[in-house]
DNA sequence: CTGAAAGCGCTTACAG
DNA sequence: CTGAAAGCGCTTACAG
């Protein structure tokens, strides 16, 4: 026989249909002789309950969308596997859908996705107008993660990328790098730009000029990364310091550096932003802002399914933590500043005073120029 | 008005359901004017059609299962990506499930997905018993990625394990290279047993002597690679290169040659296996089996296409290729028998009879002991 | 606690 | 080419 459908499993238990899908739901009591008899005939006769027709009659597909940008990307891949933890023991499945960057493409995607249709939605970033992501919202319960939509901010995840991006400048500051070379995301992204902003504020309370020949636009991918640090070289850039919006583009700064012979952190300190898992096996393991994508996950498929019972979560903003790891180091005239007498170096370090008439006495940062 | 269903569209362009049906559908010729007075109607409408209830009448639910093990695994990512990319345009979708590489959880997420049910299933690895594979291809078209199905070859897009890793071993046996240390996958996995064998099959050509405390077992993630190489130096290995069956682990064994303070290529060569899309940005770039991963996905999924609409696709192997990066160089040895006069380098080369004298004259493999 | 019945929104023979 | 009707496999008031 084909598969056995409720009405066969009623009839071999000897109850309607009615009793048999009572037993399944639970939506009501069910006098146990007969709870046990649907029971054993399910089981001898391999049923599963059909998904779609249930979700038919009810009203429910039991899928959560999740519109994505790329699935096999490093950061939504976190997020992604949060979510499936978070959806894990529920009834609900998730059903994928990516953008890639495109609006066109995200559009669509996300057109699909409410066509089939989907109980619920997380968006994961993206550039779909804050309106049309209201009107979803008007209809299903929606959650964004890594993005702000005006009127719902209730339903937004996210983090402060302004205090984050802050205080890796902050980190390098202290460690007193004065000329640091920032690889920026694209201007389109809300992100990108927050993540500026903080870096360029840590730099003005540190009361270090902003120099616009410093920051490259980048995409927010390794290759971009990679560019960056070739542009800055090509157009004689000095800095002792690169920091990136995120990992991703650190990882290509990295390589830029490396192809140049320099060395990280002890001629160039590097910084990124996510913390993506493979952050912590880079060469040399990299300081970087960890992001709680994992958890943002996670909270973001309860979110939903709170919604869908009825008791609504509040959204908390989540926090975001410096990861200090080895791509980072104080420079030289720093280190010397700490411990002027260090006995650990064979040579006595130089005096206070010959480094003041020196502008980059033995910590001169690097210019394409003279490599 | 609540999202217009299909009566809705069939009364305002004046047809029958029936009629509007065949518009949607297409499986049926329809007078032009009335064609276009349900499109018209539709459109002021804004009519999507249920997925559910297209899905519960024609015994198809357009989704496509595919059972991963973890859905933010570099590996799996870019497969699954595949898949998304191969499935574009057709009116299917994927819906992912992931067994974490536990047999239960793989066993209740397969359990999962016939449930709902999937017209077409892709099993991207995993311990799942051919029997029980063979039992679900035999209720709907199922395709394997990277494993071996007892009975259903044809079905299965797989590489050769075998020669990818004979051939990553010919690269650094070529290179000069002879004591080699071999950071093996899980043992359960036979796409780690046949690594290691092309491994040892390559050494046995060379005539190397197999060396069993060269050899570590991990588990195919980057912290085992770390501990592998740890292990490796407090056994007091001596080795030149260093042999990862997957790039992860090998993004691990960097870190740790790192943490000793150990150059790549300089000191100790590092291939992996995989070619994940970060492995061309580690520092240095690595030396690595390039597997077609993206194009399997895409192959994936246009063979679940072909078996549904009946034109079953014949499976074929793929091809893997060695990208040789920076992460490999020849031994000193080696340097100099090619070219023993090199007048790049400032003082003159031993003479090769100086060297036949001493067993590792330039090119001493590390041990744990000695640092 | 339980059964008969209507209905979820479509598709698809069947008969024109 | 087109309509009336049955049916996909469930859930869920409704009436006992």
């Amino acid at each position: 026989m084909a598969t056995p459908t409720l009405e066969d499993v009623a009839q071999a238990a000897g109850v309607s249909v009615s009793t048999a899908s009572r037993v399944f739901t639970g939506t009501a009591k069910v006098r146990s002789d007969k709870h046990a008899a649907v029971m054993r005939a399910a089981e001898e006769l391999g049923y599963r309950p059909n998904a779609i027709a249930r979700s038919l009659a009810s009203g429910r597909s039991l899928l959560i969308g999740v519109l994505t940008q790329d699935i096999s990307s490093p950061f939504y891949g976190e997020v992604l596997r949060g979510i499936e933890q978070g959806l894990e023991g529920s009834s609900y499945s998730a059903i994928f859908a990516s953008g890639h960057w495109r609006v066109e493409e995200e559009a669509s995607a996300l057109h699909g996705l409410m066509g089939r249709p989907v109980d619920g939605l997380i968006v994961l970033g993206g550039h779909t107008p804050d309106e049309r992501l209201a009107a979803m919202a008007a209809k299903v319960p929606l959650i964004a993660v890594g993005r702000n939509i005006q009127g719902l901010e209730g339903q937004c995840l996210r983090i402060d990328n302004v205090q984050g991006s802050y205080d890796c400048a902050r980190h390098l500051l202290e460690l007193g790098h004065r000329r640091i070379a920032y690889i920026a995301g694209p201007e389109s992204h809300r992100d990108a730009r927050e993540r500026l902003q903080g870096f360029q504020r840590a730099l003005a309370d540190w009361n270090v000029e902003a120099n616009p020949s410093l920051i490259v636009e980048g995409d927010f991918l390794e290759p971009s990364g990679l560019l960056a640090v070739e542009a800055l070289f090509a157009r004689g850039a000095m800095f002792s310091a690169v920091m990136a919006a995120n990992d991703q583009m650190a990882y290509g700064a990295r390589l830029g550096l490396y192809r140049r012979g320099i060395r990280v952190p002890e001629d160039i300190s590097l910084v990124g932003f996510d913390d993506l898992s493979g952050s912590a096996f880079t060469t040399p393991p990299l300081t970087t802002m960890r992001q709680p994508t994992y958890e943002m996950g996670v909270t973001a498929a309860e979110a939903i399914l709170a919604a869908l019972s009825g008791t609504p979560l509040p959204a908390a903003e989540f926090r975001v933590q410096l990861m200090v790891r080895e791509s980072t180091a104080p420079t030289h005239r720093e280190r010397q500043r700490l411990s002027p007498l260090d006995s650990r170096s064979a040579a006595p370090a130089a005096p206070p005073t010959a480094q003041a008439s020196d502008p980059w006495p033995q910590d001169p940062p690097y210019s394409g120029e003279r490599l």
